[in-house]
DNA sequence: TGACGTCAAGATCCG
DNA sequence: CGGATCTTGACGTCA
């Protein structure tokens, strides 16, 4: 089983994806946004091989206007050799990615401009996974579209233009129950028809399960059957509600006690589970790290080392207390250790534990920085105590020192993510 | 016609 | 001038 993040890491410097406006989108533009581009996804790809994430969604924004007439540049020529280089990477550390076109996606739409357009964005995908040279496990997951105000003619569109895909598109695809329009029944309904695997979304189907009440463990083992041996391990997307927003936003991260309940319902070690979360690869760490049998309290320092500072400035008794729970290495270490975290992360920094753990971040600054710069530092948290300047600057002051001074330790720490 | 979701670009404001 | 903050864009569907 591997868990995996979507499109973006948080608290990676360099792995940032660029665009323009659609205006701007000339051939010297894009080549040099396309080359920014790789460059941000090869480092991600380090990242994800360096941290044993084997799960991973390639971002759609990767080529600016990759599906669009705008975009006219033979880019497979052109980044060839970083483009074979970056899946080499992928394939040889057994790294499994995906693709996934949004909800403008629609195959099931009666305007052929949108058909026409659909199948556009769905070439520019098989060519972005083909020029990677990635077989056909490495997925396109794509949604149903509207309804249109008839279902069933809906999904007769969709069927009849998707059976028309060549082959080689359609052994990448894979279909996603949505939160409005095709529940999970509608969408295997489909998926049997067109012999194509079925994604089974957690959070779509709690807002949309359709007339057919089962639970999770229930679809997810129908979903099994739409997998074939060449379409390589069935893959679920799990996601949880924020309770603070609109039905279907997801949650800041994990909530890893939710998380375990349906791990252990779930009995099954053969899915690939995508998680969908605003904190991203911290969150797919943080799984791995609670359902990894051995107990490898190493992996859990090296998550203490970097969340220390931003448990630090909202709580020295929390600080505390995890450095108890390591120090007593019990069984259940990771569970308590994330649990402690998640509550801690809620609480607002206060100004002294806040200024006491920027003063901590300070020191393994100063050594390189100038006179001129520690006034400064000295200045802003003076001012920060008088309410003339923010805790955002403060940290993005540091930052910056952090640049500089390439501190790489600060840089990969998650200090500067929340 | 605007909400929906997403997030960087672009625009504007501030010191 | 640099940095922080606000607005716009790009996609299709639905109310």
């Amino acid at each position: 089983m591997s868990v995996g993040y979507a499109c973006l890491p948080v608290g990676v410097p360099g792995t940032g994806l660029r665009s323009c406006m659609l205006k701007n989108a000339s051939e010297a533009k894009l080549a040099e946004l396309i080359a920014l581009n790789l460059e941000a996804l090869e480092h991600t790809i380090d990242y994800n091989i360096i941290n044993e994430i084997s799960l991973f969604r390639i971002g759609s924004n990767l080529i600016p206007f990759g599906s669009s007439p705008v975009n006219t540049l033979p880019w497979e020529e052109m980044f060839a050799p970083q483009l074979h280089r970056i899946g080499r990477k992928i394939q040889n550390s057994g790294m499994r990615v995906s693709m996934h076109p949004g909800h403008y996606t629609a195959l099931s739409s009666p305007r052929a401009e949108v058909i026409a357009g659909a199948i556009e964005d769905l070439h520019y995908h098989n060519r972005l996974l083909d020029s990677l040279k990635l077989g056909r496990v490495h997925k396109i997951v794509l949604h149903i579209g509207g309804t249109y105000g008839d279902k069933r003619k809906a999904m007769d569109r969709f069927i009849g233009h998707c059976e028309r895909l060549d082959d080689a598109m359609k052994h990448r695809l894979v279909l996603e129950n949505d939160e409005r329009s095709y529940s999970i029944g509608d969408v295997l309904e489909i998926g049997f028809i067109l012999n194509l695997p079925v994604v089974f979304d957690t959070l779509h189907h709690a807002i949309n399960p359709g007339n057919n009440r089962n639970n999770d463990v229930y679809w997810i083992n129908q979903c099994r059957k739409t997998w074939c041996a060449g379409d390589g391990k069935q893959k679920i997307h799990y996601s949880q509600q924020d309770p603070l927003k609109q039905p279907g936003s997801h949650s800041a991260t994990i909530r890893i006690g939710e998380f375990m309940n349906f791990y252990k319902n779930l009995e099954r070690e053969d899915v690939d589970i995508m998680l969908e979360v605003k904190d991203k690869n911290l969150s797919a760490i943080k799984c791995r790290n609670c359902i990894s049998l051995a107990e490898d309290t190493g992996a859990l320092e090296l998550e203490w080392r970097k969340y220390r500072y931003a448990i630090l400035e909202r709580s020295a008794a929390d600080y505390q207390e995890i450095q108890r729970l390591l120090h007593r290495k019990s069984e259940d270490a990771a569970i308590s250790f994330y649990r402690i975290i998640e509550v801690s992360l809620q609480r607002p920094a206060g100004m002294e534990s806040f200024v006491d753990a920027a003063h901590h971040v300070w020191e393994s600054l100063k050594e390189s920085a100038s006179v001129r710069e520690k006034e400064r530092f000295l200045k802003r948290i003076q001012d920060y105590r008088q309410g003339k300047t923010t805790l955002r600057a403060i940290k993005n002051f540091l930052y910056r020192m952090a640049v500089k001074y390439r501190q790489s330790s600060l840089l990969d720490s998650y200090y500067f993510v929340f």
